[in-house]
DNA sequence: TTGCGTGCAAAGGTTTTGCATGGCA
DNA sequence: TGCCATGCAAAACCTTTGCACGCAA
């Protein structure tokens, strides 16, 4: 709704390129405003926050919460939530990534426990919380570096 | 960190006091600071934050993180997390109880998860989502609902 | 008495908002 | 041209920290 009133400008094209080009990467507010910087483009704290509020509410991009006092982190939102049903999410509690993973392995455990356990478990709103493979391996390299 | 090192306070045993007698629900840090106030027990923010930091540190209590910029919240936590390390949690969406369930199909998963799809899941912290036995059969029953 | 706990105030950080200007259509 | 978007600054927000005093053991 009201997407129709939405001016193209250089800030929004600068943002949903970024997300676009990084897919499975996220960054908080002040990340984008410094990455987009080093890309040689300014935009405002204020207009980066507004965008990406539009953008999350039209779905195009993930808002996570790591911890409270810290910033929120956005990520590109490949596909719409619809598609997720067949499937289960990860996400990495560390960089707050969320996989999409859909097995064998995840489908005979939901048959277990509807059969064993009489628990029908819900796709689409269960998430596995966890580590993945890129923070597990900077976490005990001891450092904290990215890109 | 060291609990014997912890002395018994008006305030400490107050705020425990409250999560004892409300193990079901979740309260912020100023939330919680009204409640006590409430009650006639006045404390200060910065104890509340450093009562709630031990309490969370020591497993007495979970925190929470729904929004950022907006409050984390804290809950009782029964029994210890180091109880919960060789299960998960089930909770149903309906009924809102919270199943403990251990069995081998679940530590196959996790393996496949670690070995296949290279990720470390945490058993502490996640929850799987669904529909418990009685709450199906109530649904199926003839879908009426009361509340 | 010793040393931790407390509370106030100030600082730290992220996010939001007001208002004048700039830019898309 | 008409709006919307932008950006700066200031505010609001939650949380942490420094320091002097109070209190448990």
């Amino acid at each position: 709704m009201a997407a129709g009133s939405a001016y193209r400008t250089r800030q929004r094209t600068a943002i949903l390129a970024y997300f676009k080009e990084h897919p499975h990467t996220h960054v908080t507010a002040d990340e984008l405003i410094q990455k987009l910087h080093s890309s040689g483009i300014l935009v405002g704290r204020s207009t980066v926050y507004r965008t990406l509020d539009r953008l999350v509410e039209a779905g195009t991009v993930r808002k996570f919460v790591s911890a409270p006092g810290e910033g929120a982190c956005y990520q590109f939102s490949v596909g719409d939530t619809s598609a997720c049903q067949s499937h289960f999410h990860l996400k990495c509690l560390v960089c707050g990534t969320l996989y999409h993973v859909g097995c064998d392995h995840l489908q005979e455990l939901i048959d277990h426990l509807g059969e064993k356990h009489n628990f029908s478990v819900d796709y689409a709103k269960t998430v596995l919380l966890g580590t993945c493979e890129p923070c597990r391996r900077a976490l005990s390299a001891g450092g904290d570096f990215h890109s």
